[in-house]
DNA sequence: GAATTTAATCGTAATATTGCATTATACAAG
DNA sequence: CTTGTATAATGCAATATTACGATTAAATTC
C-alpha cells in the first residue's frame, strides 16, 4: 500500500518524522553544511555543491523550503537561500528534548 | 532512477542522511517514544503502540535496528528490545554538533 | 510430540522518492 | 527585440518505502 498510517499517530510524531525525513537524504545535508559556512547562496552554487542536476537541486532545495528550513529571496535572476533561523532554532529546540536530554538510569537487554 | 548517488557526498553526509531517515518514519518515532519510557519491552507491546500489523511492526524495528538505534535480545519466545544507548549518545553528539551548537552571526536573505 | 505463542520473513500491491531531460518562464544585457 | 543566464515546472523511468496477509521458525506448554 505504501500509505503511510498518520492517523495512528500524535501531531508531534508526525511532524517530528516530518522534519527529519526533510534532512534525511545526503544531498540535502550536503546543501544545509554549505549554508551553514557559507550563510547565504544563490541556487547554482548549490548545483556545484551536490553534483546533481539542476533540476534534481531544485526539487531537493524546494523540499527544505517545505519542510521550513530554507528561506529563497529573489535576487535579480539569482534565488539567494539559506536557513531559516527562527525555525532551525525551533527545530533545535525539538530535537534537543527528544534525543539529547535523555537519562538513561538502567541498562537494559 | 531513484538511486541516491552517493558517491557526490562525504561519508559524514551520507551516514547522518542514513540515521535520520531510519527515525523518519511516525511509526519509528513512536517506538523510540515508548523505549525511552518504558527501557525495555517486547515487539507485540510495539504493534499495540503503532497500531500497525505485526509485520509491518517487525520491518520497522529490523530498520531500527539495522541503524544500530536498537538492540534485541532473545527472551523465550518473545524478542526484547531496548534502545542501544552507546549508539544513540554517538548519534546524539553528532546532531549536537550539527544542529544544535551552531552560531548565526549574521541574518540573511 | 502436538498445539500454542511469538516474531521474522516472503510475496505482493500501492505509493513515494530520486534523478534527469525537456520545456517554460523571467529577467538582464546587448 | 533578441540572446543568454537562472530558476521553475512537467513528464518520465527506475528504485525505495510502506503495509499487509500468509508462511515459516523457534521456543513453550500441554
Amino acid at each position: 500500500m505504501g500509505l503511510t498510517k498518520t492517523a495512528n499517530f500524535t501531531e508531534r510524531q508526525n511532524q517530528l518524522a516530518q522534519m527529519l525525513k526533510a534532512l534525511a537524504h545526503p544531498a540535502r545535508i550536503a546543501i544545509i553544511d554549505h549554508l551553514l559556512k557559507a550563510n547565504e547562496c544563490i541556487t547554482g552554487d548549490l548545483v556545484e555543491v551536490t553534483g546533481l542536476s539542476q533540476a534534481t537541486t531544485s526539487q531537493h532545495l524546494r523540499e527544505l523550503k517545505e519542510a521550513g528550513l530554507l528561506k529563497g529571496t529573489i535576487d535579480g535572476t539569482s534565488m539567494n537561500y539559506c536557513i531559516d533561523q527562527a525555525k532551525w532554532k525551533e527545530n533545535a529546540a525539538i530535537l534537543k528534548t527528544f534525543f539529547i536530554d535523555v537519562k538513561f538510569d538502567e541498562t537494559c537487554c
